[in-house]
DNA sequence: ATTGTTGCAAAGTTTTTGCAGAAAG
DNA sequence: CTTTCTGCAAAAACTTTGCAACAAT
């Protein structure tokens, strides 16, 4: 995963402009593993900087996801953040439910997979979600579904 | 996938009241395979019912997906809907990124991934994306994030 | 008749845009 | 000093809710 640095070099290297806000928002992503809302960046941000608004932390999210050093990935409750990884080979992520740190995984199913119908098979999505070391809970706690479907808590 | 009358049944049955509103739902549903927006179906709706309000499709749609007759799924261009499938046993889906049908995969790869330091693996998610034979493209004319990116078409 | 469904209006979320002042390089 | 960034305000896009009239059973 990159670095707080890398996240910071990279954004200088495009000409961007380094202000106090970027650098805290590269130290956040850099020292943080997981996957961030943009509320959960705002929300951070709020406690240093007092008159800070949203449009800034998404404009600065955005920006920073274009710009590469940022992946965004939607879940069923929403669009989230994380420092991009630095491993060049392709991967895919388990994902804990509870603290959102990825952890990589180096199989990939893809090429098990027989298309059928000559479907020609132009990008894949392989996500394996539940509790990390530092997370578990014991089996009759999990709900699969929690954190991964947005209906759920209604009804 | 559930046919139109297996939809309406499974609303009857649950004591939905069959609408002419929610006949027209079922049928799309039960001949469409493919993934819909809220919007799609509202605009599908409208050829037909002139006063239609965006806010009974949305109820429909959610109402459906909570007896369970539609499956939802969220996408990076947001949620979409397509009738569930029948298939009683675990799968995953090929998705074509023209035509939004899906296309069963029987193999299923979390079994074939180790899981790192103690991960719990309580759900995961596996799609392949690409072009069905109906929607067979050049591949030079293919943008492996066309369909699946949200942030792309911008910049 | 009873109970669920619809359209309307309105509000809640999340994300985006234009603009003028402020700050980085 | 030039160009980019920020906060403000406002709007756009998407989704949900309350309510009274209406329709299915």
């Amino acid at each position: 995963m990159l670095s707080t640095e890398q996240i910071i070099d990279a954004m200088s290297e495009q000409g961007l402009r380094i202000t106090d806000q970027r650098k805290t928002l590269a130290r956040l992503f850099g020292e943080h593993s997981g996957y961030l809302s943009a509320k959960d960046v705002y929300d951070f941000m709020c406690k240093k900087y007092s008159g800070l608004s949203f449009d800034t932390v998404y404009r600065n999210l955005r920006v920073m996801q274009e710009l590469g050093v940022l992946e965004q990935v939607v879940f069923e409750d929403g669009m989230k953040f994380k420092a991009s990884c630095s491993e060049e080979h392709h991967h895919h992520h388990m994902i804990c439910l509870q603290c959102q740190k990825t952890y990589p995984i180096h199989f990939c199913p893809v090429n098990f997979t027989d298309a059928p119908e000559q479907f020609q098979v132009v990008t894949h999505k392989f996500e394996v979600f539940g509790y990390c070391k530092d997370c578990q809970r014991s089996t009759s706690d999990v709900d699969p579904h929690k954190a991964a479907t947005k209906a759920d808590g209604r009804r």
